[in-house]
DNA sequence: CGCCTCATTGAGTTCTGTCAATCCCAGTGG
DNA sequence: CCACTGGGATTGACAGAACTCAATGAGGCG
């Protein structure tokens, strides 16, 4: 893997100001507040623990740059990921309210993180009652995001929770114009696929080959191409209404 | 089923003011904003469709009394179940600014269900930041129980996932009051139960078994006996951090 | 009293996991 | 320039957990 990234951001928040955007207008005087928020800027490499469950937290975390996955060990040696984020994601926004996140944010790949502290957050939240209803409605997405992993795992096949994943992640890329004929960067070993699946690396293998075998996508070190966006769509049962993709809505 | 229920709320927000109040200081005034957004109060019967997934939607609702689920159906005739919901829980506050909900809510037994407006939300956002901070948290701690559904189904046996199930609901109602010496209503099939587990229900029913056999806890007729809470935490791996329970933190 | 839904149990099937070997490839060092 | 190394990826054979199909039982309600 680690070829070059296919393409980047050029200011920190600029994912997210995008993300924003779709949904709903930003004014220029809330682009400038939510920028003016972040006080640092980090880089992880591939595998570092980026937010440690079960710490108190002080700042929250948007990814700028490469994937991250929020990710549960469980007590067997066992892993769950219960999210994947793509950049201009707010991955623990959460932890501004709750204080502290159950789970751990591990970087996949080359990661670049923005941090927001707290104290801004809070002051968005007195200050500035669109924005914060902006930044809430993103957490909303996130957990509508992991109902629809529910639905995967709880039921649907192996094959159909991994084209699942490829047709999600592919389109929430897409959001952020992080897709280039079909092609996107996807740092995730046959592993970390699982993990975020509910299968072993090794069905995850088998099911990878009959994506391939059928013409829907490849997957391959750390790439990912779309050869038939539908097909994968319909073997997935893919509906994109859950990410709240729709341009201004009302 | 159907006997009475074990205990009931007076006004139709106590629940909710409990739930709030255990996480921080709710002020006087703030409950009455509270209590005064609610604009009506409606009943269901078992089964019954109290919110469609895909509808616009103008308010939100508190459940009051019974049991509700969020339920996604699969084009293959299937259901998953993806949180169920106890007395005192805002079921569809994500409703407010999501515009729609992808999925259904249904009740589970008799239910009452107490709604406001989006235009009251949107005012306490505008004007009540606190309170609008812990609306914001209730719908982050529906998240993390959707995190932990995600963890069970993904990567916890049967038998773990029906325990930890018990387990969750067993904590939540005892947050609001709603058992008493181990015992609980409960108003779910054994098809429901796997709905919400992603098994079947003929898989549940031995699962079921076993947890009595082993002297965990007793399913029967709408009620949930605990025979012994250590046994069956120990057998669904249960940490109950993810609820945010514990008391005024910070 | 009989219907209907739900619960229970048994037998056989299948999907996914386990175990184990081999392959591939990028990075390293000689 | 090339052997070496180590982490993934791939494949095959087998095991096992959960599902399917089918029949029976139990309890609530009209």
């Amino acid at each position: 893997m680690a070829t070059e990234a296919l393409v980047r951001f050029e200011a920190p928040a600029d994912g997210l100001l995008a993300k924003l955007s779709v949904r709903d207008a930003l004014s220029i005087a809330e682009e400038a507040v939510l920028r003016a928020a972040i006080a640092e800027v980090t880089s992880y490499g591939p595998g570092e623990t980026i937010i440690a469950g079960g710490v108190p937290l002080e700042r929250s975390g948007l990814l700028v740059e490469g994937m991250v996955a929020r990710a549960s060990a469980l007590p067997n040696g066992q892993r769950q990921i219960t999210e994947l984020h793509v950049p201009g994601d707010f991955v623990d926004l959460h932890g501004f309210l709750l204080k502290r996140i159950e789970h751990d944010v591990i970087a996949l790949g080359r990661v670049r993180m923005a941090f927001m502290p707290h104290a801004a957050l809070r002051h968005i939240t007195e200050t500035a009652p669109h924005l914060a209803r902006l930044l809430w409605f993103t957490t909303l997405v996130d957990a509508a995001i992991q109902r629809e992993k529910i639905v995967s795992i709880g039921r649907r096949s192996a094959l159909e929770r991994v084209a699942h994943l490829l047709c999600e992640v592919g389109t929430r890329l897409d959001a952020v114009g992080l897709v280039r004929d079909g092609l996107f960067d996807f740092p995730l070993t046959q592993q970390d696929i699982g993990d975020a699946t509910g299968l072993t690396s090794i069905h995850v293998n088998r099911m990878l080959k009959r994506l391939r075998d059928e013409g829907a996508a490849t997957v391959r070190s750390g790439r990912v191409r779309l050869h038939d966006r539908a097909r994968l769509a319909a073997i997935a049962d893919f509906d994109p209404g859950y990410l709240y993709l729709e341009r201004r809505p009302r």
